[in-house]
DNA sequence: ATGGTGGTCCTACCA
């Protein structure tokens, strides 16, 4: 039995939780990770989801912002949560679910922060906070890097690291995630924990592959505006079970959608 | 070069 497992930024799961369901109901994924649930504990939507055969769910949220949620139809059990740069925001959680061959697999639910509009850390101290993170980040990935072999790394990264990760590799330079600053930290997480990015591995470059189209722009379809800023990691040992993926790029066309699309990835023996 | 659109929750803040 193989393992799908899909990241996807929401953008508030009260709001959209009927684009949930019929994401559920349509690609049945063995788990969904949201991030930006921007939902308190307490108020989590979890009776629709259970009903929709999705009954383990584990979440991590707050009011307003931010909110991490690992939801699945098998059991799941929590393994965690990290704390960055010292903030309760809720933008990492954990479980450990049951591979195809028997085994655990640790799943790592991400949502690393956006960074503000400037790419300099002393005029924006949310850049700043971004690249704190990541520089947490990346000690940790490192410390752990015997223990992520049968981990699957996944969120909204906030980060499009190769060229043909955005529409227009020149024009994205100076924009926050697609900076040199940015990408070099994201490729150096990446190969220091040992992770292999398993969208790329399937869709090489230059194939170009986004999954995120600006609110801001009357006809993202045609405009094709993209960047691939939502990402699927898997460590060592899962490697060469890397098999299929599936970037629901319609769901940005759906009635009221979430900028972000599911990014879906099946791991089989 | 600029301003463009959304979500949360009442005033800006975040993306």
């Amino acid at each position: 039995m193989p393992l799908t497992v899909t990241t996807w930024n929401i953008n508030s799961v009260r709001l959209r939780i009927d684009l949930v369901l019929r994401y559920l109901a349509e690609a049945a994924p063995d788990v969904l990770c949201l991030q930006e649930t921007k939902c308190p504990d307490a108020e989590f939507p979890r009776s629709a989801l259970a009903k929709a055969g999705y009954e383990h769910i584990i979440h991590r949220g707050m009011k307003g912002y931010n909110g991490v949620a690992i939801i699945a139809r098998r059991p799941l059990r929590e393994a965690g949560r990290l704390t960055f740069c010292g903030k309760e925001d809720a933008r990492h959680i954990a479980a450990e679910i049951d591979g195809d061959d028997g085994a655990p697999v640790l799943l790592h639910n991400l949502y690393i922060p956006a960074g503000g509009d400037i790419p300099d850390r002393d005029e924006n101290p949310k850049f700043g906070h971004k690249l704190d993170f990541l520089a947490e980040l990346t000690e940790w990935s490192e410390r752990l890097r015997n223990d992520n072999s049968r981990a699957v790394l996944v969120g909204d990264l906030n980060i499009a690291p190769f060229e043909s990760d955005v529409w227009n590799h020149k024009a994205l330079l100076k924009i926050v995630s697609h900076t040199p600053v940015e990408t070099e930290a994201l490729n150096r997480l990446r190969d220091i924990g040992g992770w292999t990015d398993a969208i790329r591995h399937l869709v090489p470059q230059p194939n170009p592959l986004f999954t995120w189209w600006s609110y801001r722009s009357s006809d993202w379809s045609a405009a094709d505006k993209g960047r691939r800023l939502d990402h699927i990691w898997v460590g060592e040992g899962l490697r060469p079970l890397i098999h299929s993926h599936h970037v629901r790029r319609e769901a940005r066309g759906w009635e009221r959608p979430s900028d972000h699309v599911p990014v879906a990835l099946t791991l089989a023996g």
